[in-house]
RNA sequence: GCUCCCAUAGCUCAGUGGAUAGAGCACUGGUUUCCUAAACCAGGGGUCACAAGUUCAAGUCUUGUUGGGAGCACCA
């Protein structure tokens, strides 16, 4: 990278100075942090460093005249660097020669695929995302944290990481119970019984699907029964058709998983009478009919607390308030029964025990409450919890003709995640939620995608793709086909010298930092930004020198060198899209508009 | 009442402590004998919610205030 070779001559030249006797600095200046950068505006070079603000104290000069000292002191063996100056307050800018820049294109062409991606680190990570209860289809609530979390896995991979991609079945408890119940309820419907469902059965129309399977199944051999007897069919059979469902429709998103982990497996395996013994050798348990730190913590009378305060009657409870949780949780029923979040909880120790070294959580806003607690659980445990990155992702609200569509499963209006990808399509689901980062909440007007399409900004990256793949076809057929990434050193790219090529090159080389950072962050929406910048440029300078300077002319070595451009920008383009896992077209198919004006 | 997230153009949102705060959409006006006009160019639009603090430098960091959202059951 070329920022990283002028940070380099910069710490040259620190200790030359240094050594030199002109400058006097101490040893944490060796470590400072300084910036380079490529500058925004054109007048202040190329790149741009603050180097002698920062460092100015340290080394008892004036920025201006720390900034002209390293200047005229530059210590640039290669002369990558053409011109450099001291500007504003003690800004270093620097311009570099065309060669330096032209260093970029065989990079960029050799790497190819690998452009972008990062060697792999040894470091491996568990990234955990959806986990949506297998008691329904998936809905359009679940689609950020889906696409978000996949991102996450893919930038993670692509910036060294080994990645395994998890998603947590809750196959126990109470809400798969309903469920089972509901499907129990449609089945004696489906013989002619009467039924009148329960008030928090799951009202969707999939549970009689899921009955009708029972009843193809097993004909009637269930009817009349009592509910211990048919239960753990029911349960079995609606999860396993619920998770059919579930991949199914990730598989359509492009979504796939590395593993399947089911909460049941925990108890199975003795892991929650594990952690319970865990806790209770390190002193973290006690018995109690209910929280005793509780920081006098007020609950409303209307509080869901309060509503099902009939059920709380005490138990075993983990001094999560010792680390920073607002109250201790309970662990174990006055019954003996396990909670959910103690599942959670052993599920999490497994996922250390693993050995990975890091793990990642995407939850929705709505479990945002519920990290606190796995944390203090963690730390209870002597586990480091700075490993373990939640991310919370924040709601969105769908908007369509105008209105909020709700999509709870409760609710009769079920807005499906297929229903979403069939409308809009997977690229441009994708994109737009990836575009923004996921602490802010956001508004996804469909209407917008779906009769915009023709301004939409997936279109305008994929289209800047299609016409470079074009252009490489148009060379052909012009009889001055690319010579390709082999003979590149036949081109002469010194005839890239267009202020706008130097500027994207300039910009093509950021793109591994960009990945680095989308990945570090878990913030994908800095890819998209970077491809929709980086085509930009393109654009604009595809059109200002439509007339002039084309890329395809009879000027051969420079058609080539050109062509080494659009090559190189290409492939960036490609990098960048399938990284997110949005198609990147070779041609644009006309838009129904203007079929239907031909 | 408490915890977490957010507040930047008419709308939706970017903005690694740095120079004159940006993009898309919307609006106004231009650009096609030509490598894809799904594009480009120009214009109008801003008290970066408010206040104090830290810093050579704050949209960015700290604290407080206001406003919006999510959550605060032994449901999962």
């Amino acid at each position: 990278m070329i920022s990283d070779q002028i940070r380099y001559i910069i710490s040259q030249t620190l200790q030359y100075l240094c050594e030199a006797g002109g400058l006097t600095l101490a040893v944490e200046a060796q470590t400072a942090i300084f910036s380079v950068e490529l500058t925004k505006n054109p007048d202040h070079g190329d790149y741009s460093s603050n180097v002698a603000m920062v460092l100015s104290k340290l080394a008892k000069q004036s920025p201006k005249q720390l900034a002209t000292n390293i200047v005229q002191h530059l210590q640039d063996p290669t002369g990558a660097i053409r011109k450099a100056e001291v500007a504003g307050p003690g800004f270093i800018n620097l311009t570099m020669t065309d060669a330096a820049l032209h260093e970029i294109i065989p990079a960029i062409l050799k790497a190819q695929a690998q452009f972008g991606r990062h060697p792999a680190n040894g470091q491996s990570v568990l990234v955990e995302f959806v986990s949506a209860n297998p008691t329904g289809p998936l809905h359009v609530g679940h689609a950020r944290c889906a696409f978000m979390g996949d991102a996450a896995a893919r930038l993670l991979s692509a910036a060294g990481y080994k990645v395994t991609r998890e998603f947590y079945v809750n196959d126990v408890g109470s809400q798969v119970k309903t469920l089972a119940r509901t499907i129990y309820a449609r089945y004696q419907e489906l013989h002619g019984e009467a039924i009148q469902l329960a008030a928090n059965a799951y009202p969707g129309a999939y549970v009689i699907d899921i009955a009708r399977v029972l009843q193809k199944e097993d004909g009637n051999k269930w009817m009349h029964q009592p509910e211990s007897v048919w239960l753990p069919r029911c349960l079995a059979l609606g999860i396993a058709e619920n998770l059919k469902n579930i991949r199914e429709v990730l598989g359509q998103a492009g979504i796939t998983f590395d593993n399947w982990y089911f909460e049941h497996s925990l108890h199975d395996e003795k892991k929650v009478s594990k952690i319970i013994e865990d806790y209770r050798a390190k002193g973290m348990l006690y018995e109690a009919t209910k929280a005793e730190n509780s920081f006098d913590k007020v609950r409303r009378e209307d509080s869901k607390s309060a509503q099902y305060s009939h059920q709380q009657l005490g138990g075993t409870f983990l001094k999560t308030a010792q680390y920073g949780d607002e109250e201790d949780r309970i662990l174990l029923k006055s019954d003996g029964e396990p909670v959910y979040l103690l599942a959670d909880l052993a599920y999490h120790q497994e996922k250390y025990a693993r050995g990975f070294d890091l793990l990642i959580d995407v939850f929705g806003a709505d479990h945002a409450g519920h990290v606190p607690r796995i944390k203090a659980g963690m730390q209870a445990l002597g586990l480091d919890d700075t490993k373990l990155h939640i991310l919370s992702v924040q709601i969105v609200h769908l908007l369509k003709e105008g209105k909020e569509v709700r999509f709870s499963k409760r609710a009769g209006d079920i807005y499906l995640l297929e229903d979403l990808l069939a409308e809009v399509g997977v690229d441009v689901a994708r994109f737009i939620f990836l575009m923004r980062s996921a602490h802010t909440q956001f508004d996804f007007d469909l209407d917008l995608a779906l009769k915009q399409s023709n301004d939409n900004p997936v279109f305008y990256v994929q289209y800047g793709h299609a016409r470079m793949a074009t252009l490489l076809k148009r060379a052909l057929e012009a009889n001055q086909p690319f010579m390709g990434a082999e003979k590149l050193h036949e081109i002469d790219l010194q005839k890239l010298c267009l202020p706008e090529e130097r500027r994207m090159l300039m910009k093509m080389d950021l793109f591994p930092e960009v990945v680095m950072l989308a990945a570090k962050n878990l913030e994908p929406h800095r890819v998209i930004y970077f491809a929709q910048e980086l085509i930009s440029e393109f654009h604009s300078y595809f059109s200002k020198y439509r007339h002039s300077e084309r890329i395809i002319s009879d000027d051969k070595a420079l058609t080539q060198s050109r062509l080494a451009l659009v090559a190189a920008l290409k492939q960036t383009l490609y990098n960048a899209l399938m990284l997110l896992n949005i198609s990147a077209p070779e041609h644009m198919q006309p838009s129904g508009e203007e079929l239907l004006e031909a």
